[in-house]
RNA sequence: GUCCCAGUAGCUCAGGGGAUAGAGCAACGGACUUCUAAUCCGUUGGUCGGGGGUUCGACUCCCUCCUGGGACGCCA
């Protein structure tokens, strides 16, 4: 039962029958859209349709209204009423609200899951940080973020995949193997100039130490060609071990570890760019190789192999994007950094070029992170000097802080970390907010248990006890869930779960603080017993999204 | 100079053609003999950055300007 559905389609019957009539000018009729009205007085159900039709019926909204008003005819319906300049509000039986819950607890855990996305193959790629250092904060948005978009997409229907791109190619990599080469033979006392562009880190002196303990001096006697080549894979594979278990513990797994290197190694690049000139999208000129983006509309065409031969980054960049073509994803999604969204145009026009519809690649930038403690910008980490690592962030306001807050804005805007609300144990902090509601909830079943009362979610309860503003409210609130996860799917918006949740919540301790659950009527228990359920449900479902615990106990 | 994001309550942010613009925090005042007070109830707080336009209706769409942040490489 959607109840905004049958309300539409109620509206449509209506309006049809007053053309039939005559009373109505027969016209296309614009989709009837149903919100929740600001106000209760205003029912529970409103549409502006009257006045959305007033333009192709050429008549008057509050005329139209009427006409369909007296037409209407819907089970859970009790009345309809013309409103304002011609709203049509709907105020429903208080049936409906029972009938409402009784299906959100039939359908059990997996309510607020939708069919929306048809099982479509959708990819989602993110964070993607090269490994030639530790995580940042900013890398721990787009972490959690991309990690709570797949979970809601996920639960919107979509067959989705997640993919970390590997950039193990290329200049950064080989800085890498040059920096760990330099510590290595300064560690061993021999006088070096550390590379211009290497990466100062203690981790990377870390890594030389380590190649010292497990083999001493002899790489001292390799070629350093060859030798940079060893250290390039030890290198890798340590930055990467700690990547994939930063993120773990971070609550982030990816289905794939995409490696750069593999395009080579597969020839993907040289057959896209084979590809692109076959097509005539690509040339030379000025000894490089060049992508004609201005065809797609890009400011500019773009270099793919440079006068000396090495393809930049582009390059991959578009035999990756072809590659996830190929896999037979339907929409790929990536998730950049603000610094990359110039980078947009010619990765579109790539697409294009490649005969994929560019609209197939959707990318999401997100903004910056400041952290703040204490009112003040916190630019570095007090432990070394540099950027707050996401590892750093976590040890200080845990896991699931870290999560909430950066899903709780949308991506779009600058992201000011509160650390010190963050870590607060109290009423101010939002995740433990939502997270204590789910914890009472769990008490509550657990005091039950204790005096001996049997609740089975199956069995079916008297719910129209439930009466007071406290308990419908709730109950309305548990039954706008799956149109939130099928708009926030829709809009690649996990911070409107977030809010969502954080609303529920609310609603829920209002109920506690109004009603009494155990210690009241048998009947009435069990009534409560069974929105409180649902209520946990809808909760544990929300805060899974986000990748946040759901804890018995707090 | 061009492009992207933002500008909404003291602070951090939602909302995105419709009814009286919302939430959290902060401030102030109340509520624990009762399932967790990490909670609840109430009060205070707004020229939705400025100016034009489109519309029956604009915080929302268009134009323009201002402010803050970011991007404009044969770097990644």
């Amino acid at each position: 039962m959607d109840i905004k559905e049958l309300l539409a389609a109620a509206v449509v019957r209506a309006a049809a029958a007053a053309m039939d009539e005559g009373i109505l000018p027969k016209a296309e009729l614009p989709e009837v859209l149903l919100e929740t009205p600001p106000e209760k007085s205003f029912g529970d159900y409103a549409t502006n349709f009257a006045m959305q039709a007033a333009r192709s019926l050429k008549a008057n909204p509050r005329k139209i209204a009427e006409a369909v008003i007296a037409r209407l005819e819907m089970p859970w319906l009790d009345r309809a009423q013309i409103a304002g300049p011609g709203f049509i509000n709907f105020y429903l039986k208080q049936e409906w609200l029972y009938a409402l819950l009784q299906e959100i607890l039939d359908q059990g855990e997996v309510y607020g899951n939708t069919t929306a996305g048809q099982r479509q193959k959708v990819q989602v790629e993110f964070v993607s940080a090269n490994p030639t250092g530790p995580l940042h904060v900013g890398h721990g948005r787009g972490a959690a973020f991309g990690s709570a978009l797949a979970n809601l997409m996920q639960a919107a229907g979509y067959d989705v995949q997640k993919e970390f791109y590997i950039n193990d190619a290329g200049n950064q990599i080989d800085n890498l193997a040059a920096s760990v080469e330099a510590r290595y033979l300064e560690l061993l006392g021999q006088a070096v100039t550390f590379p211009e562009d290497g990466y100062h880190g203690k981790d990377i002196v870390e890594t030389a130490q380590r190649i010292i303990d497990n083999a001493g001096s002899r790489y001292l006697m390799m070629s350093p060609a060859d030798r940079r080549e060893v250290f390039k894979q030890i290198a890798l594979d340590e930055k990467l071990l700690a990547l994939r278990e930063d993120l773990e513990s971070f609550g982030v797994t990816f289905d794939e570890w995409f490696s750069e290197r593999s395009l080579f190694e597969d020839d993907a690049v040289a057959a896209a760019c084979r590809q692109l000139r076959e097509k005539g999208h690509a040339y030379d000129k000025d000894g490089a190789f060049w992508l004609r983006s201005t065809d797609f509309g890009d400011d500019k065409d773009r270099v793919i192999i440079r006068d000396n031969g090495i393809p930049t980054y582009f390059a991959s960049d578009i035999a990756y994007h072809d590659n996830k073509f190929r896999r037979g994803f339907e929409t790929v999604i990536n998730i950049w950094g603000a610094d990359h969204h110039g980078y947009i145009p010619r990765m579109k026009a790539a697409v294009a070029a490649l005969g994929y519809d560019p609209a197939r690649l959707e990318v999401l930038v997100l903004q910056m992170v400041s952290l703040y403690q204490g009112g003040e910008l916190v630019k570095m980490s007090k432990r070394t000097g540099q950027g707050v690592t996401l590892t750093e962030l976590i040890e200080e306001v845990g896991r699931d802080a870290a999560r909430y807050f950066f899903i709780m804005r949308s991506l779009d805007s600058q992201l000011d970390f509160d650390l010190d609300l963050a870590k607060s144990h109290s009423n101010d902090n939002p995740v433990y907010y939502v997270q204590y509601a789910h914890a009472r909830i769990a008490s509550i079943f657990r005091q039950m248990a204790e005096a001996g009362i049997v609740f089975d979610s199956g069995a079916k309860a008297e719910l129209c006890r439930l009466s007071t503003p406290f308990e419908q409210d709730l109950i309305r609130k548990l039954g706008d869930y799956p149109e939130e996860v099928f708009a926030a799917a829709r809009d690649r918006a996990p911070h409107r779960i977030a809010r969502f949740a954080h609303e529920l919540a609310g609603l829920f301790h209002s109920f506690y603080n109004g009603c009494r659950v155990l210690g009241v009527e048998p009947e009435l228990t069990m009534a409560r017993l069974a929105l409180v359920a649902a209520t946990q449900r809808v909760l544990k479902h929300a805060l899974s999204i986000l990748g946040v615990d759901a804890p018995e106990k707090m």
